[in-house]
DNA sequence: AACAATACCGAAACCGGTTTCGAAATGATT
DNA sequence: AATCATTTCGAAACCGGTTTCGGTATTGTT
C-alpha cells in the first residue's frame, strides 16, 4: 500500500523454489553449514543459527524431501496395501482405518503410502514391489489369514510390519489385535443369560483367523454354560452381506431354528436380518441377532443392530506405536497388544419367545 | 543340491540390497551407461543392452524409487487429503474412491499418498505442507465446497489437482463430477409419476456444491411439472444420518406433510427412515423415501433403500486420467467430465396413499 | 588408403539434501 | 607469549540414481 517503487522486488515467490544452496550463498555459508544450524547440531553458534532459521522462515524453505530421505537412507512411509474388495456392504471401517493410522503416522514425521491389491496377481506381488523399489519402511497390514503369505514374505525378508489381528506366526512379529474370543465370550454370555438354549453363529473364512477366534468364543462360553453344541447352528460365512443371507436360510429353514443368531462381522449380521425377514422372523422377537463390528449405520436401521464395537482410532493408534518401535530399533523382541471390544446393545436382540431355562438347573 | 561346494558364493540376498553402481562394476560399465541401458536409450549396443538386462533380472535389481525420483525432479506420488470425518453412518465412499484411485494411479506408475486432516488447523494446510515439502505432483481432491479454500490455494499456487465435484471456479481448474442436478430431476420426476406431489427435500450444507446442485435439480423438475415450490417441504441437512432425522422430524410433524422425501444423500435417508418409523409413518406405503450414493448396504436394510447411484470406480479412474493430463501438460485448457447418476428403484418408494392426480390436468 | 560419419560408451555434472573430517579462529591455561 | 583446548565453520564425500557431453572405435564412402 504505502510502498512507492513497486519493483519486482516485491516478486511473488512460489512455494517451495527456495534450495539449501540459495540460502547457503545468501547468507554467505555452505550448504552444510545451514543443514547443520537447521537441524540443531551443536557445532553451530548460536548467532549463525540465528541468522539461518529467521532467513529460512522468512524465504520460506522447506527441505525438499526426496533429497533429504535419500541422503538418510529411510523412505519415511509405511506402505498399507488394500485387500481386494469385494462389494462389501460395510467397508466404513476401512476408511477409518486408514484416516487414524494416517493421523498417528503423522505424528511421527511417516507419510502413508497406500495402494490397492490387484487381484489377479498374487498377494504378495504389491508388498515386493514396495520392498524392492524401496518406497517404504515398513507396513501396515490388516484383515489377516491364519496362515498369511504377505506376512510369510515379510517375515523372510527382515522387513518391518505390524499386523492387525493376529496369524499362525504371531510369536515372531508385532501385532494388535481385538479380542474377538472375549468378545463372542460376551455376546454369547448375554444371549444365554436372555434365555437362550439355542444359538446359530454365522463365521467367517476359515482363512480369517480373528473370525475363527470368535467361533472359538462362542464355542467356549456354550460349554462353559452347559449347553450342548450343535454342528448345525455353526454356519460358516464370508463376512459379506450375501454370505450372512446364505447362512440364515440354512439356519432358519431347520426343523429347530435357533432363537438367536451371532454374526462374525456386521455386514454378515445385516444379510441375516434380511434374510429373517423375508421367512418372517421378526427381530429381535422371534430372533436375536447381534454383529461384530460396531458400524455406526447399524443404528439407522430396524431394528439398530447390537454389536461388538471397538475402537478404530485406537487401533491405527496403537498398530503405528507398535510400527514405530520396531523401526527404531529392529532387534527389540516382539511385541503385541489385544483390546477388548465392548457390546453395545441396540435393540436386535431380546429374550426369546418361549423361555426355557432348564440349563438354569445344570449351571450357574 | 548338485552343488558340491555350498560356499558363501550362494549367498541370500535380500531383496533390493544391490544397487546400480554394484551391477555397473559386476559388468565392466559405468553406472550412467546401465541406467541408458535400463531406460531403452538409443546409443546403447543390443549386445551391451541384453548382458545388462539380464544381469539386472539376475541379480534382481531395482531402481531405487528415492534416488530416481530426487533425480528425475518428480515425486510420481499423488496426494490426497481425507476431510475430517465427522462419525457418519456411511463412508463406505471413501474407502471404495481411495481404492479406485491408487489402482488407477498405479497403472500410470503413480503412488497414492493419504493425508488425514487434523480438525483443529486450517483445511488448507495439509495441502500446504504437501506442496511445500515437495511430497506430490498434483492432488486430488473431494466433496468440493462451492468456495473451496484448497482449491483457492492451488490455483494460487499453480499447483496441479483435480476435484471430484464442482466449485465455484470451475472455470479454472479440471474437475469430475456426477450430473447431481439431473439425477434428482429423474427422482423427482419417479416420484411425481407415482402421484407424488407434496414432496420434501433435505439437503446437505450449503457449503457443499454439489448438494446444492441437487436441489436445484429438485426445484427444477417441479416447476417442470407445474406443482407449486412449498419452502417448508425442503429441510436442510448436513449429509448425515442424524441431520436426517432432524429435518424428517421438521417435515413430518407439520400439518400436510410430504408423502415423499428426497435425500441428499443416502446417510441422510437411513436418518429420514428411522425418523419416520419412530413418528409412526410406513415407507413406502405412507411414505417414499429416496436417497444419494448408492451404498451397497442400502439393500440390505428394510425397506431397501431406493437411491441415486454411480460408479466410484470410474470416478476415479476418470480423475486420475484428467490429472495426468494435466501434468503432462500443464499449460493445456482446462476440462471437466461429467458422469450421470441411475436410479436404483429398491422399494422405499411407491405411489402415496391416496392418489390426486390434479396436477395431471396441468401438466403432460 | 585416407577421411567422414556413425555407433557406442566413459567421464562428469547434477538432483538437494546430510554427515564426516579437518582446519581456522577463538578462548583458556600456564 | 607460547601452548593447548574449544568453538565454529568450510570442504568434500555421499545417498543412488539420470542425463549431457565428448572421445574412441568402428563402419561406410570415395
Amino acid at each position: 500500500m504505502n510502498d512507492v517503487k513497486a519493483g519486482p522486488e516485491e516478486e511473488w515467490v512460489k512455494s517451495g523454489e527456495v534450495r539449501i544452496s540459495d540460502l547457503a550463498a545468501e547468507l554467505g555459508l555452505t550448504k552444510g553449514t545451514v543443514s547443520r544450524a537447521l537441524n540443531g547440531y551443536e557445532d553451530i553458534s548460536k548467532k549463525t543459527r540465528k541468522r539461518v532459521m529467521e532467513a529460512a522462515t522468512k524465504r520460506g524453505y522447506v527441505p525438499t524431501t526426496q533429497a533429504r530421505r535419500l541422503a538418510m537412507g529411510l523412505t519415511e512411509t509405511i506402505g498399507l496395501v488394500l485387500p481386494p474388495m469385494p462389494s462389501q456392504p460395510v467397508n466404513t471401517f476401512v476408511s477409518e482405518f486408514i484416516n487414524s493410522v494416517s493421523a498417528a503416522l503423522h505424528l511421527h514425521g511417516y507419510d502413508l503410502l497406500v495402494h490397492s491389491a490387484n487381484s489377479e496377481e498374487s498377494e504378495v506381488e504389491p508388498y515386493r514391489r514396495l520392498v524392492q523399489s524401496r518406497k517404504v519402511d515398513g507396513f501396515i497390514i490388516f484383515r489377516t489369514n491364519e496362515k498369511d503369505p504377505r506376512v510369510n514374505y515379510l517375515l523372510n525378508e527382515g522387513f518391518p510390519f505390524v499386523t492387525h489381528g493376529r496369524t499362525a506366526r504371531m510369536a515372531e512379529h508385532d501385532w494388535f489385535d481385538i479380542d474377538g474370543e472375549k468378545a463372542f465370550r460376551d455376546a454369547t454370555s448375554h444371549l444365554i443369560k436372555l434365555g437362550h438354549q439355542r444359538i446359530g453363529f454365522v463365521g467367517g473364512g476359515k482363512e480369517f483367523f480373528s473370525a475363527q477366534l470368535r467361533l472359538k468364543g462362542f464355542r467356549a462360553m456354550l460349554e462353559e454354560c452347559c449347553l450342548e453344541k450343535v454342528p448345525s447352528l455353526e454356519q460358516p460365512g464370508d463376512l459379506t452381506g450375501q454370505g450372512g443371507e446364505i447362512a440364515a436360510q440354512n439356519l432358519l429353514k431347520q426343523t429347530r431354528p435357533p432363537t438367536a443368531i451371532l454374526c462374525a462381522n456386521d455386514a454378515t449380521a445385516l444379510g441375516v436380518m434380511k434374510a429373517a425377514r423375508e421367512l418372517g422372523f421378526n427381530i429381535p422377537e422371534e430372533l436375536s441377532v447381534i454383529g461384530y463390528d460396531g458400524i455406526a449405520l447399524g443404528a439407522y436401521i430396524d431394528p439398530p443392530l447390537t454389536t461388538l464395537t471397538f475402537s478404530i482410532e485406537e487401533s491405527g493408534k496403537e498398530m503405528v506405536n507398535l510400527l514405530m518401535r520396531r523401526l527404531k530399533n529392529p532387534d527389540l523382541p516382539v511385541i503385541s497388544k489385544l483390546a477388548s471390544a465392548i457390546l453395545k446393545l441396540r435393540g436386535s436382540e431380546g429374550p426369546p419367545s418361549s423361555i426355557q431355562n432348564k440349563y438354569m438347573e445344570n449351571c450357574l
